[in-house]
DNA sequence: CAATAAAGTGAGATTGATTCTCAATAAAGG
DNA sequence: CCTTTATTGAGAATCAATCTCACTTTATTG
C-alpha cells in the first residue's frame, strides 16, 4: 500500500469517513500527475482513463485531501483554483506570467527556514504554501514593448 | 497634486485615456485605506462619503492601478479579489487563518532580496507578490484541539 | 445472510463574484 | 459650442464552485 493511501485512509478513519471508489480513483491520479492540475483536469484524466466520477465529487474530495496534508491548493490562475500534491515535493515559488500563463518554479531552499521560523514564533500552523509572484515573464515582456 | 494622482495620471494619459471623476473618487478611496479591501469595502466605503460610483467601474478601474503600479492584487479569500496599495509600502507577507479570517502581515525584508535576485536572473517582470501563507492561527488551533 | 443505519454519490439547480453589453454621458480639443 | 473619443451605469451574462436531494454504497449488527 502506498504511503498516500495510507495516510488518506487514516485521516478518513479518524472521522468515520470510508475510502470509496471514487475517493480512491481521485487519490491515485492526483498523484500520477507530476504538476499543478484544476478540477477540470482532473476530471478528463479521470475519463480518459474510463474512471468517471463526477465534478461534485471531486469538488468535495480535494477539501479533504487538503486537510490530510496530501496536497495543498497553492495557486489560482485563470479564475480557476490550482492544486498540486506536497507528499515528497519540496515547496517552492510560482512565478506565473499574466500573459501567456506559464508557470515556472524555483527552489524555496533559502526562504523556507525563515519563514517556518516566523511560523512557529506565532504559532501559525501552516496548511497551504501560497508564493507566488505574478507578471510577466521575458518573453512576453519582449514582445509587449516591440508592439509599442 | 500627490504622488499617486500624478503617476495614475502619466499611466492614464500615456494610453490616451483620462482620470475622471469616478477614478479620481476610487483613487482617493483606495489611498485612504491603509488595509487590503475588495471590491464591496470598496463600494460601501464610497457610498459612504456619498461618492457614488458603480461597482462596474470599480471592477474597470482596479486594473488599472495594479497595471500603473500603485495597488496589487495580493490575497484572495473567501472567494473574493482583495487589492491593497503599494506605493511606499514594503511588501510583506501575509498569513491567513482558514477559520477565521484574519489575516496578519509579517516583514519581508529577509526575503525579499533573494526573492528579486532570482526574478532578474530569469529576467522576469513582477507586478504583484502574492506570499501567503495559509492555515490556523494559534487561536483557532487552540479551538479545534479542545473540540475533539 | 439479510436488514438497518450511516456515509457517499451524481445530476442538475443555485449562488455569487466578475465580466460584458449597450445606450446614455462626460471629457478634450478645436 | 461642436465633434470625436473615452467612459459610465444598469442590468444581463458567465462560469467556477457549492448545494440539494433522491438514490446507491459501504459498514455493522443480529
Amino acid at each position: 500500500m502506498k504511503e498516500y493511501e495510507r495516510l488518506f485512509t487514516e485521516y478518513l478513519e479518524a472521522r468515520s469517513q470510508r475510502l470509496t471508489q471514487p475517493r480512491r480513483l481521485i487519490l491515485e491520479a492526483v498523484f500520477s500527475l507530476h504538476d499543478h492540475f484544476d478540477v477540470e483536469q482532473l476530471y478528463h484524466r479521470l475519463r480518459i482513463h474510463n474512471e468517471e466520477v463526477s465534478r461534485a465529487t471531486i469538488y468535495r474530495t480535494l477539501p479533504l485531501l487538503v486537510e490530510s496534508g496530501l496536497i495543498q491548493h497553492s495557486l489560482r490562475q485563470a479564475d480557476r483554483d490550482f492544486y498540486e500534491h506536497i507528499l515528497g515535493h519540496p515547496q517552492h515559488l510560482h512565478w506565473i506570467c499574466r500573459k501567456c500563463g506559464t508557470v515556472v518554479e524555483t527552489s524555496l531552499d533559502m526562504v523556507l527556514p525563515l519563514i517556518n521560523k516566523v511560523a512557529s514564533q506565532q504559532r501559525f500552523q501552516i496548511e497551504d504554501y501560497q508564493l507566488n509572484l505574478r507578471g510577466l515573464c521575458w518573453k512576453c515582456a519582449d514582445n509587449e514593448n516591440e508592439n509599442q
